[in-house]
DNA sequence: AGGCTACCTAGA
DNA sequence: CTAGGTAGCC
């Protein structure tokens, strides 16, 4: 059982992809991840370029296992059951293998992006060295669709456990494997459970006890629409073998990769729980829309900051996304950065996101320790970046309370200084609205 | 037709 | 109070 497995090699540098990164940037909620035993000669280790790390993900028949050092990605995958011929294994290997380069679309070359994005965008280039790597996983369609409807006012933490949750709940047991270091109890490994499973009305309330919210009914409607869809018979050929063993409704929307992005995206945000935002996030990670590219509240400040999109006036300190204001960021920032803008766009935010506020610099290191740079070599902090340091809050006024109790209106003016110094005077128009609590 | 709001939950 | 939003209602 705890037998060792040598790990195979493909060549690749770090700027090519950065596992740590694109495993952890929120595409993928299903990855578990491993410290490699923490010895002694770990910091050589680290500066030799070794793995610091093994990550692991459950598909349909196996767990694939992956590691990457200075100049290769190191891969092995585990089954439930030995293989039984020589032929046997090296299908297998060869099938892991075809999944590695299509999941990771290794052919596409990431370092040509970075100079063709560095040339075009001077914002671009300030952090390609900080940021290298970072590329979109071409994802199962199906799994990226339920992942992400789980990701609506969620953080990517609570999204990974619901992800899992699905899995051990609704997907058959594969095997067990002990954490690379050896000690430690067996993770279990499931798949992703496909549509019809999750389609059972049964699964919106067990969702919920699960702790799913709202996101319960959204999942359990969606897969019902998907497998109650009349599929074209056409629809149900697809020229992979790649996509045996899918249900119809599975094939269907991996159909939507041939579709016009404007269609594919018609039919997506038909689906329960899924909106623009949602529907742009597959059709960029699973469905090849490499120039869509998905606006949130973080890509919508770095487009106010860089790109001159307007900002509108902040009610209540929250600036609500209108279709038309999506719109703008989507289609400045496409035409930024080309072709591929969802894929630069998956730099940026990465960029910004808090977990990788230190991501190459010296605090934390990228793996390996390389492209590893001084803080003062960093770039100008952007104001998404930038971090609160002191905030005065100043209430000026209270205009009105009604019967009821609630504080219907304030108005505020706030005060914000950031770490570099600078400050920001807001006047907030906030209004409150405080529940009674029930008695 | 845009502009609200409620919606689940875990964790600062 | 927020976290990579969306449906439903006016």
């Amino acid at each position: 059982m705890s037998t060792t497995i040598a790990f195979c090699k493909i060549p690749l540098s770090l700027s090519q992809l950065s596992l740590a990164a694109v495993l952890q940037c929120g595409q993928s909620f299903r990855w578990s991840i491993f410290p490699l035993a923490a010895s002694e000669g770990q910091e050589e280790a680290a500066q030799l370029g070794q793995p610091s790390h093994e990550y692991r993900l459950c598909l349909r028949d196996r767990v694939i296992c992956l590691r990457q050092s200075q100049e290769a990605l190191l891969w092995n995958a585990v089954f439930p059951n030995p293989p039984t011929s020589t032929e046997e294994t090296a299908r297998r290997d060869a099938e892991t293998i075809e999944w590695i380069n299509d999941y990771f679309q290794l052919d596409i070359d990431l370092q040509e992006l970075y100079r063709t994005w560095s040339e075009r965008d001077p914002i671009f280039n300030g952090l390609q060295e900080r940021f290298s790597g970072i590329r979109i996983l071409r994802q199962d369609p199906w799994e990226n669709l339920i992942s992400f409807i789980c990701s609506s006012n969620n953080n990517i933490s609570r999204i990974s456990k619901m992800v899992k949750s699905l899995c051990a709940n609704y997907s058959p047991f594969l095997l067990a494997l002990l954490p690379p270091s050896g000690s430690g109890e067996p993770e279990p490994y499931h798949p992703f459970p496909p549509p019809s499973v999750l389609a059972a009305s049964e699964v919106a309330t067990k969702l919920r006890t699960l702790g799913f919210g709202y996101r319960a009914d959204f999942i359990q409607k969606t897969a019902k629409m998907l497998v109650e869809r009349n599929f074209e018979p056409s629809s149900s050929k697809l020229p992979s073998a790649f996509y045996v063993g899918q249900e119809p409704a599975e094939v269907w929307l991996a159909g939507l990769r041939n579709e016009q992005t404007a269609v594919a995206r018609e039919e997506l945000t038909k689906l329960m729980g899924v909106g623009r935002k949602v529907a742009d996030c597959v059709l960029l990670m699973s469905l090849d829309k490499r120039e869509v590219v998905p606006v949130d509240t973080h890509v919508h400040q770095i487009a106010h900051k860089h790109y001159g999109v307007k900002m509108p006036s902040a009610k209540g300190g929250k600036i609500p996304m209108t279709p038309k204001l999506y719109e703008e960021v989507a289609t400045k920032l496409a035409d930024v950065w080309g072709d591929y803008a969802g894929w630069a766009h998956s730099v940026l935010f990465t960029s910004d996101l808090k977990s990788f506020a230190d991501y190459g610099t010296e605090k934390q290191t990228p793996v390996n320790g390389t492209g590893l740079l001084t803080p003062e070599d960093t770039p100008e902090p952007t104001p998404t970046t930038k971090r609160k340091r002191g905030g005065a809050k100043v209430e000026v006024k209270v205009e009105t309370t009604d019967s009821s109790q609630q504080i219907v209106f304030a108005t505020a003016i706030v005060e914000e200084t950031y770490d570099d110094g600078s400050s920001t005077l807001t006047l907030a128009e906030r209004v409150k609205r405080r529940r009674r609590t029930k008695t």
